[in-house]
DNA sequence: TTTCATGCTTGTAATTATTACATCTTCGTG
DNA sequence: CACGAAGATGTAATAATTACAAGCATGAAA
């Protein structure tokens, strides 16, 4: 937890309990939470929390690259406390959002394509999880 | 229109107006409309449509892999004619949504990473663009 | 050609995610 | 302790999408 304070401190952002809780949570559970989910994780230990302190919160942690965004499921905005360039996996069976072994585009390395200035590299892959294929085994196709 | 009449009924599909007209749009702007734009696109010409026709068609057009979908803007889905594997570029300045060069990653031509296995792979680049970084030359950085 | 069934389209209402905003609280400083 | 700014909260508003019931169009069967 000192170390999660520090962290809001050496960006000069004050830590105050809503936002080092909700970087701590990020910091646990490392499966691209949702707003709700984030939500619902910290409600019940802190029962005033109110939904747009966490989108006001999680805004300005990414404007200060203290976590990360991504769009891969499409309806709902999900974020994750790594920061450092990886790719992800969506399973449409499931749900389930997973890092996956990096895999290492050329345009990463590249700060400039087409004239374009890229600030930000997004590799989605989605399809059905191990897991999914497990289970669907002789079920349906 | 007879070209996108072929498509849609050697997908099985039956060519209604509205289907050839969603279609059609989507073949002449290649600008990953959003489902607001095509409506606006095609309101004028066919005053009874519908967005919920636009939400149904898109959906089945997806389903026959007939077009291809970007959740690259975060809160709108994004739609595109071309359905070949290709890279996308968003503007944060101006919201544009163009094709770049296509940056062919390793895992395109894998079907399984880490035992699940890959149906899609989205690469989305973000930053600013070429015209955007025209226009503040001189201006706010 | 009428009849009928089915698939397609429409409009409205409901849901979900997100943002706007006014108010209340907290906390460091003098 | 008093003040002021930053932070948190709750409610209302917006935006995107989905659910659903009802109307319409079309093509095969009679
Ligand atoms: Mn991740
Ligand atoms: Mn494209
Ligand atoms: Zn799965
Ligand atoms: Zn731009």
């Amino acid at each position: 937890m000192k170390l999660i304070q520090d962290k809001l401190e050496s960006k000069g952002l004050r830590s105050s309990q809503q936002r080092m809780k909700i970087l701590q949570y990020l910091d646990q559970h490392r499966t691209h939470p949702t707003v709700e989910e984030i939500y619902n994780g910290l409600v019940k230990e802190m029962p005033t929390l109110s939904r747009t302190t966490i989108y006001n919160t999680l805004q300005l942690f990414l404007e200060h690259a203290l976590i990360s965004g991504l769009t891969i499921s499409g309806s709902e905005s999900r974020f994750d406390f790594e920061t450092t360039p990886h790719s992800h996996f969506f399973c449409k069976e499931c749900g389930v959002v997973m890092d996956v072994e990096k895999v290492d585009c050329p345009c990463e390395n590249r700060g400039v394509i087409s004239g374009n200035r890229i600030d930000e590299v997004h590799l989605y892959l989605k399809g059905v999880c191990k897991n999914c294929l497990t289970k669907s085994k002789g079920g349906k196709k």
